[in-house]
DNA sequence: TAGTTAGATGATAATAATTTTCTTTTAAGT
DNA sequence: ACTTAAAAGAAAATTATTATCATCTAACTA
């Protein structure tokens, strides 16, 4: 994956920190601030937490990521993708995209409700199979 | 509504304040922490912030309530009902419930995934028609 | 390729959000 | 009424997030 392209198509100057953000984002899927900080400290030992919620307010603005917060838990973060719905194991905190048709969900809703949407969110939280 | 009740139900003591929480989440639909804490002070003037979050807690834990977790805006509270959607005009902050299927939605998943599913929460967020 | 500049980083302080602690009070069962 | 477990309220503590500001660097230009 480009991150520099990336970052380049949201008006955003590439530094080696935000490169690692996103490599780590691209790694972990989704990522919680404090993960993403404790991954990232291993990088740039001096990296302060400022820069770190600076850059996810940035990326967020520019939709170049997206938050995902699901009940019970503390919010997540994914590069953005083609729209796709997520499912949450509550035993091992594990997050998973699901290939969800979203879209079809919000035109049908859009239809009885006259609002405009531009944001679908579909969280479904249980037990994986490992963890029955 | 009988809040007597619904508290009695959840193993939760009935308080004066637990009641006026209720009652203004009730007539709110779906509030925030700080609304909901502006508007019991005018009943409990003395009420601690600390109370609130405990009730609210204790009531998240029996079940008796819902928090919905939207993307951008700060959490809000509702009284559990049959499942349903959340509507959000990013615009007027207002939250509509919407009585789409989330049960089907739910099963579907559950058969793809192999999950046990215990929660199913969909957000569509967008400008509604005043709004527009 | 050096010079310029807007924007990024990191340190720290400030603010906001939430939880903990502890004493006093009260709900609810004897 | 008496007892007791739990709740309320005040305050402090903790955690999460944002703001400030001096320094540094990415990226553009001559």
């Amino acid at each position: 994956m480009n991150y520099e392209l990336l970052l380049k198509q949201n008006n955003l100057k590439i530094t080696p920190q935000r490169l690692g953000i996103l490599q780590l984002m691209h790694e972990a899927g989704h990522i919680s601030i404090e993960e993403l900080f404790a991954s990232i400290k291993k990088q740039f030992s001096s990296i302060s937490l400022a820069t770190l919620y600076k850059n996810i307010n940035a990326m967020l603005e520019t939709s170049l990521i997206k938050e995902v917060k699901a009940p019970e838990v503390k919010a997540r973060y994914e590069i953005s993708k083609t729209p796709h719905a997520h499912l949450v194991c509550h035993v091992c905190g594990e997050f998973k995209d699901i290939h969800f048709d979203v879209v079809h969900v919000a035109h049908t809703i859009a239809d009885t409700s006259g609002y405009t949407i531009n944001d679908t969110s579909l969280i479904v939280s249980g037990t994986c199979p490992k963890c029955q």
